[in-house]
DNA sequence: GCTAAACTGTGAAGTTATAGTCAGGTCAAA
DNA sequence: TTTGACCTGACTATAACTTCACAGTTTAGC
């Protein structure tokens, strides 16, 4: 038996966020104390790790809620929208970078640039070893094998949609 | 002079918006009509775009009305700040996406795959005519060019961080 | 046994950037 | 003047908590 703060400690969450959880119906202690304190027993402890393990897979608390109560494996579902839902927000962020960059002026402004350009990346493919026929034919593969992936990346090159529409129509 | 619904509409947002934004004095109407009807002026409406391109660069209200209230330009300041946070948000949806698939088992069994792992990675470069000392040298330019980004490139591909380590000491 | 510190409970209010609802106001046509 | 359409300000709800206030409880030291 945990007290709520021991439990809290162990899991790397605050006191409040379990009072939360206890009041959102999620997670309810097993037990009270005679003086009404919560009390978390090992078996609370195993859905408590269940719990933090969807949630840093993203899932909000209505959904981890559900899929616990139906036992069942309605997971991989919540777990798909998921990852259609990250995609969309990746999308989101690259856009947002590119109207920061946009509104900074030019690239070359840019602090530490954790942003990669076409150039650089042509200029460090040719660097090690590769013409401009080897990367037509590695568009095409990538286009072949992972074209959402493909569109993701060239997307985060900051390379217009016109152009992606080009390249991507190599593996044709 | 624009009523609150056709500035609403022109600038793609929600009346409900404008009322809040009035309310925490970021755009506040220059006037009132008889009725006490909200009325933007030309120029509110020109404020109106500039905070709709901090919006589109993600930038919160608050910091938006603190840069257009300190008119001079600590708008880069604030929009490196953001950059730095777009970094770790998307690091952040990465692990969210390496978690998903380490829940649903098999990365084969993903539905659309936008995620590239390693192998495939390899593959696609394979197949162009790298090998390995080719893509090493690539790691080597990558690092030397971009640390960060290759960081960032590296941890998308899921490889763990003790690998990552590794990759990025070739370039001494 | 007593006091103080540390812990616990409940409940309310604050956080962000909206969307949606509602009773009532205003305006144009008939 | 009345009807109906449209419009308004004000209010509430959202997610996942945090912070606050206040009161009761347990524990440690003396």
């Amino acid at each position: 038996m945990y007290t709520i703060s021991q439990l809290a400690k162990q899991m790397n969450l605050s006191r409040s966020s379990l009072i939360y959880y206890d009041k959102i119906d999620l997670l309810k202690p097993s037990c009270r104390s005679s003086s009404n304190y919560r009390l978390y027993s090992e078996q609370d402890k195993v859905k408590l790790e269940q719990i933090n393990q969807f949630r840093a897979a993203g899932l909000s608390l209505e959904a981890i809620k559900q899929l616990l109560q139906q036992n069942n494996s309605s997971a991989g579902l919540f777990l798909e929208q998921r990852l259609e839902q990250i995609n969309h927000e990746i999308c989101q962020l690259r856009s947002q970078q590119q109207q920061i960059v946009n509104l900074l002026g030019q690239t070359t402004l840019l602090p530490s640039t954790r942003l990669v350009n076409k150039a650089q990346w042509v200029e460090m493919l040719e660097a090690s070893g590769m013409d401009e026929a080897d990367m037509r034919q590695w568009h095409i593969e990538f286009e072949r094998k992972l074209p959402e992936a493909h569109t993701d990346f060239l997307q985060s090159l900051g390379i217009p949609e016109q152009e992606i529409e080009i390249i991507k129509s190599w593996a044709k």
